[in-house]
DNA sequence: GATGAATGAGCATTCATTCAT
DNA sequence: GATGAATGAATGCTCATTCAT
């Protein structure tokens, strides 16, 4: 009996109460604008992702946060995971924009350069929402490889060379960390995660202060070196 | 998502013992040490944690994997949060020694103390189940406020410290880094923590060469500046 | 993202209420030989499933009226397909081995051979619970074509070859029917389904004589004709 | 059972119109008939109950079969049910004049009016959507009363009366079968029933020869026995 | 009249926890 | 002490029904 008769997407399970369910309620749509009210849906469930992950998240809560009830979630997300893979999707491609702006401006020296990618970063990502995704894609990244990869190909594999691309102009040359970073970009991410990850888990115990934490660490990465280090 | 995490013979509707079957009567061989036992759960839960997050993980999975049966997950903890958390605290401490050992090193110089210490990490988190716990702490810290307090108390607490001890060393004065770290040292913590993410996020797409990526950091933090830093 | 991550059954999704949630009660097992239960819940489902079919039919109801938890029905039954499956399974079963009986008894006559097989049906069939699985099967037997197939090999597939055997004997020669039945063994379900469609559903209007009903169906199949009919 | 019932194009999450796009203002080009559409409903709502059974049956596949809107089924409809009804009501009617006029031929032989009977059968219902309320009946009739009820009264005491004025025709005397059914009149309805049946459930693993099985029913019924019957 | 977005009760299934053996 | 069968609360998803437009 492995059967499986005709394909149908989950049961063939389902409803007749023989003869008198009353079937009740239903209350007015809001008349709002669909793509708000898909925003307002991602929104929450950013949130609620961010706080529980996302196998303990629930979707009554992103429902009742969002203001809507929980079958109107399938009206826009085909499931939990789709509704996932859009709050991800989401938060990310706003602020890719900002940082290829950053890389294509024409001569901005380095130090300058880092300087407008943290500041960005502290005001776009650590001052918003946005900071929860990060947490939410490093829980959630290794269980769902999708994330992991979706990830690194529109951020990752984006912002990478562009950072590269700024520590190997001549303006760069001859800082202790142009050829370090050139030859790995993830310098430039590690002072981010620290302060994404203090953020979540001490800030309430000992807060850092972020922007002093991210201008030393430009410090380092901008310094000239004596003759060469090490 | 399609996501449907880790693969797992799919569980085969138990198999009912035919009624009246021996049942291999006594305990099963040899009584076993109940620390022994212990240990093997807790080994076998931070594993199961780490793959799958805490919520996601089921206590099924952890007996099977320790070898006993559910029940007796409950003779040694008292429920799932209590095992997580004896978790963390287990795979934590060992480690702490060994910093401690380094930090009362008498004058060891600040760049051998920094390689000393990174190696330490590659050798004793990177190369074993603890780079687990890092992330599992990342992931749930949030959610589980007494897990970031005991890794604020107990790592965070003691570490810093240390490293800002080694960092206002005579021996240390005049390389660029000196001042920051003893200021934020979470500085020492940024790299150590962007190759755990990268490896569990990026390792198969692209990995990193970790020693080379840590050494280039110990050449940031330790170059001596032309004139002043900044 | 197509994900899919690692492979399990249902859903990666579950749990986690962070840190207090009470988990209540467990109730002690029945201490019940675990057959038994399992065959209390297969005649529960097989009540169930045949008064609402399928799709209709609450695995709540099922347990309820085994006596037992919704969750002890996954200990012995996969999903509802499978409940479904194995009650049609083990519904059967017992029946066909009567059968067999007859068509092996040594040279009963073919109107002897009809009666005890009309007798057998309207006692171990229309007598028991396993009217209901017949109805089942024409119900579901569309939607599920392995339980469709399930029935013709295991039913009609040996029990036609047996009628067929029984027409053919030369004790059955002349009489109207033999040679017609030998052809269409249907002939000899389509009393018997009359029967129970009949008793489904005008039972309460117009309750049929069953027993007149088939033996006035033998009647016609053992008739001498005249010359030839027709 | 992995039965998943019908195939539909797995529901692409409804693409939300693009805020404020035009949208096809007026009504939609001709004004139907409103009598056309109820048609059109009942016709598709036919095909969709047939085709999964009453409680899997979706009314948003019959309201796209039928080209309307879900709400405008309720236009037309109370309900799920009242629609079922409806569906069942309207099939039944056409075929009951049919079978009128039959009886009411003058003095047609008994064989000849079986003949009759048996192919305006398999012309009208067998040929055409209406095999499928067969099965639906005796599906759902069960669980609606007032379905059962519904065929009771306008189908089978109809019908019977008139099989049974035939049977005792002068022109029926001596026939094996005449006595039998006018006092069993479902002795009619039995081939009829097994062909419905065995065509839904079997006819793609072994097709039934339909013509030739009723024809050979026939014959049972018109034999002239050579003596007395049993 | 028509529409279809929104609603929310309903149900299959999972899994932490208990407790009789 | 150990076991694992049994429990039942919890939650993702479906779909009949309503109602603003």
């Amino acid at each position: 009996m492995r059967a499986k008769a005709q394909k149908r997407p989950a049961k063939p399970t389902r409803k007749l109460r023989a003869a008198k369910e009353p079937r009740r309620t239903a209350r007015r749509g809001r008349r709002v604008d669909p793509a708000a009210r898909k925003k307002a849906i991602l929104d929450a469930a950013l949130t609620v992702f961010a706080e529980r992950g996302f196998g303990a998240a629930r979707l009554d809560d992103v429902a009742a946060r969002a203001g809507v009830a929980k079958g109107t979630l399938y009206l826009y997300f085909k499931d939990k995971e789709t509704l996932f893979e859009e709050v991800v999707r989401g938060v990310v491609s706003p602020v890719l924009e900002r940082v290829s702006a950053l890389a294509s401006a024409p001569d901005m020296p380095f130090d300058k350069a880092l300087e407008a990618l943290f500041s960005m970063f502290e005001r776009e990502v650590l001052g918003t929402k946005r900071k929860l995704l990060i947490r939410l894609v490093i829980t959630e990244g290794p269980r769902f490889p999708r994330i992991a990869e979706l990830h690194y190909r529109n951020v990752v594999a984006r912002i990478m060379p562009l950072i590269q691309k700024l520590a190997r102009r001549p303006a760069a040359r001859g800082e202790v960390a142009s050829e370090a970073i050139a030859r790995y970009p993830q310098l430039i991410a590690a002072p981010l995660l620290t302060v994404v990850v203090w953020d979540a888990l001490f800030a309430k115990i000992e807060p850092l202060d972020v922007a002093g934490f991210l201008r030393a660490y430009r410090r380092l990465l901008t310094a000239k070196p004596r003759r060469s280090a090490s």
